[in-house]
DNA sequence: GATTGTTCTTTTGTGCAACAATATACAATC
DNA sequence: GATTGTATATTGTTGCACAAAAGAACAATC
């Protein structure tokens, strides 16, 4: 119909997307395990850590180098050149994946609403000007994360779970009743490295980092927090369960704002938890979750 | 390595295997309706039902008329030949696609241990003789279903959730968590005609059905009753947590032996459940509820 | 007025070949 | 002995042309 418009360039002459993307993975990586400037980054660790093999580690080690965030000595491998801080103070790293922005564009338009229900592939690839490839990798990951299927003919349905205006406080709800229950189920148990780690995790939040970090990693703390929890009812549905929650909430997460204050306050309510739990007192645990839950707090924070 | 094998024909000749799909898929709804030999069958409701469009709805229809499930006379449409039955119990429409074997051979496998946790696509294909279209349609559903995911570099990994020999008992304690507390949300509330269609339907099972359905039919049948009622929590949350339990539960099902008779004191269950829901006695009915899901049962049956 | 028959358009799946990314094994170095 | 460097095999992705499936609109029939 229309002229055959110059489609967008294939591929951006950026020759590195994929490393910067490895990049952050490991900078990401890093600050969670409170690494500092000096520490080692051990290939075959991080390959381990991240569920892939060394070649592409390198690549993305090498990004860090490039991007002045690591240095490596030949055979002796790279070494963290500063504190890791948040991503999104880098802006070396910042060459976010175009895919990245795609999806956050249509959490962006399936929140307010601007995309019906039912779709079809050919419809969003028009709309964000994405290739069927790109696209059915987003499609992939978003049924993943459980917020849109497949139909049975063509296109994909979102679920009601985004759209509708009471998704957060339902979430809330499903969390108050399958937290407390996975703290009170028989078996439950978290072993003392899972404790000592978890605490001091919070502990680096709640005294130094809370005021450098995004909300969006804010949130990611909170949720790996919460997982670890629930993961010591050695039953992976409640587990499972609560991913699938978090990786919805995670949407609404970017409109909420930065309650700096309140978040102190969250953080301190966690090593609470952790201490009570320490003692293995559970019913009381599962009680004080039942109320951390319950909580009003920032919109969409827990 | 091995002499070129010639690989299996690319598409044996039966020229219209998703015909027979489809027909199956209107059997089995037309049984869950409920309706009898000489129903019509309303092109454009099936159509709605299945979330289809008419051209695929009629491709079955004349799937089932091939078959002698169903009349058609031209300009008045189709009607049903026999009273629906049980779809194993059609040998013309026995022509189960190819994946569905797949499917079930890959389950089993999973569930035996037969595979290990970490699966390559290559493997896959090579150990089940699948196109790799077919095999990633194949994971695509699985995936779905939540017992398997994509690794970040190459193949996959299936859920702990499916092999670990406890699952069974796990999704069991989980449904017995989120189930009751469903029901004894704020807001829970059925309609009048959701209440009357699932006793119907139960009703049916029980008096004259039981003895006539497959272990997946009857297994099906409950797991859309408890789908149903959880449903009335408003809480999308509740419902995608319970649908995912189940399709994995489904895994387990086709082990179970058929125990008619505790079937049976199943179903007296659920519509004594029914009852109760009926009255608006919503703490009364979590209680019931909790207990049914307690009962020990045929192993994996609820 | 509802339903079916027909036709046309749009959308999606498939197979292939080149290409890119990842894994693996082993040698080299600290 | 652990870690990094390198080479090689394996695996997955992409784009394209073509085939198949699904959807939509409207006429024909009951």
């Amino acid at each position: 119909m229309s002229p055959p418009d110059s489609s967008r360039p294939r591929s951006d002459k950026n020759g590195s997307e994929r490393a910067e993307h490895l990049a952050g993975l490991i900078m990401a990586l890093a600050r969670r395990e409170g690494m500092k400037a000096g520490d080692r980054l051990i290939e075959q660790r991080l390959a381990d850590a991240l569920d892939l093999s060394r070649a592409p580690i390198r690549l993305g080690l090498k990004a860090l180098e490039a991007a002045g965030l690591a240095r490596g000595e030949p055979h002796r491998g790279f070494v963290l050149a500063k504190n890791p801080t948040s991503i999104a103070a880098q802006p070396a790293l910042a060459a976010v994946r175009r895919n990245e922005q795609v999806y956050a564009t249509i959490a962006g338009d399936v929140l307010a609403t601007r995309l019906p229900a039912d779709v079809t592939e050919a419809e969003l690839m028009r709309r964000y000007d994405v290739t069927r490839a790109e696209l059915q990798r987003l499609l992939d990951r978003i049924a993943a994360e459980g917020w849109i299927a497949r139909l049975p003919g063509y296109g994909w349905r979102f679920a009601e779970t985004v759209s509708s205006p009471e998704a957060q406080a339902q979430a809330k709800a499903f969390r108050a009743v399958i937290e407390p229950a996975a703290i009170a189920q028989p078996g439950f148990a978290l072993t003392q490295e899972v404790i000592i780690r978890l605490r001091e995790r919070q502990q680096r939040v709640f005294e130094d980092e809370i005021e450098k970090m995004t909300i969006g990693e804010i949130f990611q703390s909170g949720c790996e927090f919460h997982e670890e929890i629930i993961r010591g009812a050695g039953n992976p549905f409640f587990l499972e369960a609560l991913r699938r929650v978090n990786s919805i909430r995670r949407l609404f997460a970017y409109r909420s704002f930065a309650d700096r204050d309140g978040m102190r306050r969250h953080v301190r309510e966690h090593l609470r938890l952790l201490d009570v739990l320490e003692t293995r007192r559970y019913t009381e645990a599962a009680d004080l979750m039942a109320r951390h839950l319950q909580r009003p707090l920032v919109a969409g924070l827990s």
